[in-house]
Order: C-alpha cells, then sequence, then structure tokens
DNA sequence: AGTAGTTGTCTATACAAATAAACAAATAAA
DNA sequence: TTTATTTGTTTATTTGTATAGACAACTACT
C-alpha cells in the first residue's frame, strides 16, 4: 500500500482549519472581528465552504458568532487557572485560591494489587492490597482534573468511607489520624487524552493533557498517597516555586 | 449549517485507529506480535482495509513491521527521557546524567522591544530592548526541546557571540561573569505543537508538548534570563523534587 | 505435502469531503 | 436610498474515504 509520509494526512482539509483557528483564539493572536471567510480562504488555499465548515464548528463549540451582513466574532478567551505545585499542595486550596468554586466527585473506588511501579514508590510487596480511587476535580463549572490516586491498603483501610464523609482528601486524612504530610516529588508529562480521560474531561480524543504522577509521605517520611493526576491543558498552567531549594 | 458536535468528527476512521494504535504501542499496552488485521477488523467494528490503511501509517512510522504470513509485530518502545528540574537545572547536565549525548543548535537569535509579561519578569520598561535566542535541543540524535530564551540586552549585551563560542549557555554565562544563578520558578502547561515547533520537533502539528515557562535569577537575585521551553511529550518526563522545600 | 492462518493485491460500489459558480439576505456606511 | 460587503443557501462536479468480496503469496505447523 502506497502511504505518504504526511502528518495531516486522513484529516479533514476544514478539520485542520478549525483546529488552526481555535488554536490562535486560545492564544489569543484572533480576537474580536475576524477577516471574512473570503479572506480566511484565500490565506488556507481552499474553498468558501471548506472555511464555513471549520468556522461552524467553532461556533458550535461557543468560540465564534457569526452574523449575517456583519461578520464573524471571536469569544472573549478564558484565562488560564493557576495551579500552584509544591510539598504543600491540595487542591482544594488550590483553586479555592483563585476565587473559583471548587468541587469534586468521586468517580469510582477499588482494592486491587499493587503494581510493580507502586510496590516500588510505597516499598511494599508486589502482591500487597492497595486502594485505588478516582476523583474528577471540576472549577468553574467545567471538569479539570481527573486523579488517580492508590493508598496502601495495610494504613489507610478506612480512607473511602472517609473521603465520603469528609467531602475532601485532606479531610479525609485528618479524620484518619494524619496530618502534616508533604509531597515529595512530581512528575510531569504530556500525553493525548485517552477515551476515559476524554469522556471525563469533556474534550476530543488526544486532547493535549497535563500528567502529573507524585508521592506524598507522612510527617515521619513514610508513603502514603502515590497520585496520577491528568489536567486539561487547555485551562490550567501549573507553577512550581524554586525558592527555598537547597543551593 | 448542520453541524453535530462530534468529536471525531473530520478525522479519517483509519486515523482514528492508527492514533489509538500508537497511544496503545507507546503504553505498552500493544507489544509483540499484534491481533491479525482480522480481528482488529472486528474490534474497531470496520472493515479490514481500513485497519490496514492504519496499520501501514504506523509502519512508515518505523513502529511496526509486518511480513506476509508471519504476522504484524511492534517495535520496542522507547522509554521517556526524565529531566530533573529545580533551581540548579540546566540542559547539558541533565541529558548527560541520563548518559545520552546531548546536543544543541542555535535556531535563531534577535533583538526586539520587551512585551508586557516580559517586562514584568524582568521589572523593566515595557520598551526596553531584549535578546531573543532559539535553541533546538537534541537527545540521541532526535530533537527533544525547542527554547525561546530571553535575556536584558542592559545586561547581558554579548551573550549570541558568547553562546556561540562557549557552545553553551552556562559556558557563556560563565563566560560574561555570571556564576551562582538559580531558577526562581517554573510554570508548566500542556500545549498541541503549532507548525514552527511541530517542524523543529520532527512530530505532527498538534502532538502534546509540555510547555514550561521560567525566570532565573543571578546569585544576587536580579533578573537573568526568561525562557518558555517546549518539550515532545512523548520522549521526556519532568521530575520536581520538593524535598528542602520549606513545610 | 498439506493445511490453516497470515499479509498483500485487485476490482467495484456507496458515501463523505472539497471545489466551483451563482445568487439570496442581512448589515453598515456613504 | 444606494452601494459595497458580509454571511447564508443552492446545485453540480470531482476527489478521497470506507465497504465488500475474492484471490494470490507467504509462513508456520501438523
Amino acid at each position: 500500500m502506497r502511504v505518504t509520509a504526511d502528518d495531516k494526512a486522513g484529516i479533514a482539509r476544514w478539520r485542520q482549519i478549525a483546529d488552526s483557528l481555535r488554536l490562535d483564539i486560545a492564544e489569543g493572536r484572533l480576537a474580536g472581528r475576524l477577516p471574512g471567510e473570503t479572506q480566511f480562504a484565500e490565506r488556507f488555499g481552499v474553498n468558501r465552504h471548506t472555511v464555513r465548515r471549520a468556522l461552524a464548528t467553532l461556533s458550535e463549540e461557543g468560540l465564534l458568532t457569526a452574523t449575517r451582513g456583519r461578520g464573524t466574532f471571536a469569544a472573549p478567551r478564558p484565562s488560564r487557572i493557576v495551579y500552584p505545585v509544591g510539598s504543600q499542595s491540595r487542591f482544594s486550596e488550590n483553586i479555592g485560591a483563585a476565587s473559583r468554586e471548587p468541587g469534586g466527585t468521586m468517580i469510582a473506588s477499588a482494592r486491587e494489587m499493587a503494581s510493580a511501579e507502586l510496590a516500588e514508590a510505597f516499598g511494599c510487596r508486589a502482591n500487597a492490597t492497595v486502594i485505588r480511587l478516582e476523583l474528577l476535580r471540576v472549577a468553574d463549572g467545567a471538569p479539570l482534573i481527573v486523579s488517580t490516586i492508590w493508598f496502601e491498603e495495610a494504613r489507610l483501610a478506612g480512607i473511602i468511607p472517609a473521603y465520603a464523609e469528609a467531602g475532601s482528601l485532606t479531610g479525609a486524612l485528618t479524620k484518619l489520624g494524619f496530618s502534616g504530610q508533604r509531597r515529595l516529588w512530581t512528575k510531569v508529562a504530556a500525553i493525548p487524552a485517552d477515551p476515559r480521560d476524554a469522556e471525563h474531561l469533556h474534550c476530543a480524543l488526544s486532547t493535549p493533557l497535563i500528567a502529573t504522577t507524585s508521592l506524598t509521605v507522612t510527617a515521619a517520611g513514610e508513603p502514603l498517597q502515590y497520585a496520577r493526576s491528568r489536567f486539561l491543558g487547555s485551562r490550567v498552567e501549573l507553577v512550581f516555586d524554586h525558592t527555598g531549594e537547597p543551593v
């Protein structure tokens, strides 16, 4: 089979244009009144209808409003939520500090065997039982983060009911007698959204996500929780403050 | 115009399948011998030819090798490069420590007016002159990072020739009499690759990138460099170590 | 040698996407 | 009001995408 090594193959021209314009709007390069459909068509080297198909999708997404005779206008772009990450990170504090109502729901919870990765982080046997908690975190009424959090059952058997009652992780841990815990490290990667995450975050497949993996320990330094969070790349920005780090 | 709000609209079925399989291979869910084309066709609910079109592209990308009569086999997946980020981050040290030959080339350099964002970071006038340096960083022979770095001209007039001579940023700064600089903070976002970055990083448009923005200051605490780097999400993982942070 | 299972190739058909050329309908400004 | 500009609609044609069925070529195993 003859296959050209073309990046854009298999993606309709109108889709490419829509994606390009969506990015331009998100980055603020396109705002207010947009150029006419005819101008766009010429700029992209396509027929006017192809541009119209692209604009129609963006209009459907609420990024654009077009009026016959007047023109097409870009909606004002929302700013990124700033999310500080450090040894003391907590979801509710972070989002709360940015004066947006936080929220979260438990998507799922399960007991399972520790994977090799997890066993290493917890310093336990590979077949030890762990508790997995899946949370969906919301800000401004739209989903922002999907978190998968693991706990050692031996240490945190009652975490699920405690969370259900307290409504927050920090609260649940306090209820179980843990305080003064801190985050040891955070790993960050960029990944395309998989079908499950795309559904929860209400975004398209392959949308760029920030994937963080982190280990939190007790005040005494014992492993407490291992978490993997996926942040909607378009709505959030993580901030790491290095002041205070050893030189 | 009637437009359904469908995520996958405008993306050919074979492309969606190719993207899905590419992710499966990258995450290790698919390895060694793959299911037959007929099985894939049934699993995805499409014709065998559509699957073949998807496999053909992955084969073109070197992720697959198919042999008539034998079957189709996934290439072994490369591991992510671990990139520690902290107050002392330097590119050559990081990649060097992972025992991979580092490398870098200057893509471009220019003098320009400070943007509002930049002026705030540097604490200077908005129309002050800054020097912009664009670097492409390579590991294992493949591009990994595109960095845009700004310096205040008033403080670092000779940075371009110094870099050209020293071959590294740290070396260039030493040559200009700066040492003991440290990174104050790092912001992290996930963005789709734009046309320029996609070209440099040799990746498809809209590939997830990690975008970091950081401020480095002199030993005395004065702003030294403001940098915006784009990391290829599929090949790298950033690690932030919070030990030593104030509690 | 034979057989089951695999990838590779071919032809034909139906549907979506993109192009082309006009024209209608609304708006803004002269 | 008139004019130019803009988005919206229609019809027709061409190119790409997906399906269907059949068969060839090759491999691994019995």
